[in-house]
RNA sequence: CGGGGAGUAGCUCAGUCUGGUAGAGUGUCUGCUUUGGGAGCAGAAAGUCGCAGGUUCGAGUCCUGUCUCCCCGACCA
């Protein structure tokens, strides 16, 4: 992508509303425009980012056998009386009535819609456990607003649903989950801290907040030093578990040895049995021909909150510092002289696209300083900049936003050269 | 919903107290210069001052109403 086709435009200040650094930086670098409280446009920057987060939250949920599917954003509201929520879930659900005053919804989170679904389509227990997921939009008209796409009140979930036959086997599924959402996590460069949970308007008994360490995060945390220093994806549900993590008023205040912090909550999983199942006559035969309801468990990942809590992981005071596989682009090429050097670029431009996607180039006509700064505030963790050095001797400068460290290597150590090895 | 603040150019803001032709910086556009860290000079475009009423010869400014946004608290991915 050259950037002269780039719908972008950066600012030197931040808007006065945006009160934290990541809303400050998606704002700078036109990641996303505001269109009204809570409910955002996102430019093409912020949409590459957002694609790329939610492919690394699929590709993570396939690999447990979760289907992904895609249910309407609109709902009927009888589901919901059913299950009793309707009532329940009060003024944080968006009402809507149609031209023939039907009551309708826009969804929230899926439980009722999912477990209606899957009563029609399995009826028998040799179809369980099954996992179902989508990645959605969401509405939820929060009271307060705020911090950008961190607490907006339309924002992207992946919400998955899981059946099981018995509570056992619904606890193995949440046991499942659990470890993805760790891998997940680490996936996207980031340090998971999993915190034993209330269980809110979801309900049920089992339930943990997957939280990222952020002075700016929403949450007060207490945990045990160990969980972050430790390989969790090498320790059993049953290690992890066993330290002590708590948050807000979940805390114990007289306990000793724990760290004290402040988190952005970016995953929450629930187990809670029957709760809906039974209430929307949800059920299976078993193999004696009795009906079963299903245990029932659902795991969110806050896919658009996830690049606000990135960019807070993330980031110096010039700008994000993307991870290699979720930055917008991989690497930006930067010309000094205009004109005299587009063609190596182009070319360069070419190749590098066809081996890593989504690379860029810059070919304004603009200043070079002007062009390195909108290079880190965006975030690309690699410049390359063809300039004087190529004129003199053929040498092409790489520089890694990360640490700033500069290499000078030719078009053809350039090629073979291991982008990929970034660490933000 | 309670408490506080703000709506004037794409962005950051001045002007409002004390009514009298709509301002600055930055960004944008044009030309020349420049070309390794938001560069310089010259010129230009850009705002029905959130909206609606009212007072007045005259309202960005005063009065009334209204909408929106932001911040602090109680809910949540």
């Amino acid at each position: 992508m050259k950037f002269s086709n780039l719908l972008f435009n950066s600012l030197k200040e931040s808007p006065k509303e945006a009160k934290i650094v990541s809303h400050q930086l998606m704002l700078r670098s036109s990641m996303i425009r505001q269109h009204t409280s809570g409910i955002y446009t996102w430019l093409p920057l912020g949409f590459k980012v957002l694609k790329n987060i939610e492919n690394i939250v699929r590709y993570n949920q396939n690999k447990i056998g979760c289907n992904e599917m895609m249910m309407s954003t609109i709902q009927s509201s009888d589901l919901w009386k059913k299950s009793g929520r309707y009532s329940d879930y009060g003024k944080e659900m968006l009402r809507i009535n149609d031209r023939h005053d039907n009551e309708l919804l826009y969804g929230p989170t899926n439980e009722e819609v999912i477990t209606d679904l899957f009563s029609d389509y399995v009826n028998s227990y040799k179809g369980l456990p099954k996992y179902l997921y989508h990645i959605q939009w969401k509405f939820r008209d929060e009271i307060r607003p705020r911090f950008g796409v961190m607490r907006g009140r339309e924002f992207l979930m992946k919400d998955a649903y899981s059946f099981d036959l018995d509570h056992e086997s619904a606890v193995e599924t949440y046991k499942i989950f659990f470890k993805s959402y760790l891998q997940t996590f680490i996936d996207l460069g980031l340090q998971p801290i999993p915190v034993k949970a209330a269980t809110g308007a979801i309900g049920g008994d089992l339930s943990h907040e997957f939280q990222i360490i952020a002075k700016t995060g929403e949450s007060e945390l207490a945990y045990d030093p160990e969980l972050v220093s430790q390989n969790l994806l090498n320790k059993s549900y049953e290690e992890i578990t066993s330290m002590y993590s708590a948050s807000d008023e979940m805390i114990d205040k007289n306990r000793s040895n724990v760290v004290i912090g402040r988190g952005i909550e970016v995953g929450h999983i629930f187990n809670f049995g029957t709760k809906y199942s039974l209430p929307l006559e949800c059920y299976v035969l078993n193999n004696e021909g009795k009906k079963v309801f299903p245990h029932m468990g659902s795991y969110g990942v806050g896919v658009s909150r996830l690049t606000a809590a990135i960019i807070e992981a993330f980031h110096d005071e010039n700008g994000i510092k993307w991870p290699f596989n979720i930055s917008p682009f991989k690497i930006n090429i930067i010309t000094s002289t205009h004109g005299s050097n587009n063609e190596v670029a182009e070319k360069l431009l070419e190749k590098l696209t066809l081996k890593y996607g989504n690379v860029s180039y810059d070919d304004r006509d603009l200043g070079m300083g002007r062009k390195i700064k909108d290079s880190e505030l965006i975030g690309i963790p690699w410049s390359i900049i063809i300039g004087k050095n190529y004129e003199e001797n053929k040498q092409l400068e790489i520089t890694n936003r990360s640490n700033g460290e500069k290499s000078f290597l030719t078009e053809s150590e350039v090629e073979s050269f291991k982008f990929e090895q970034y660490t933000p």
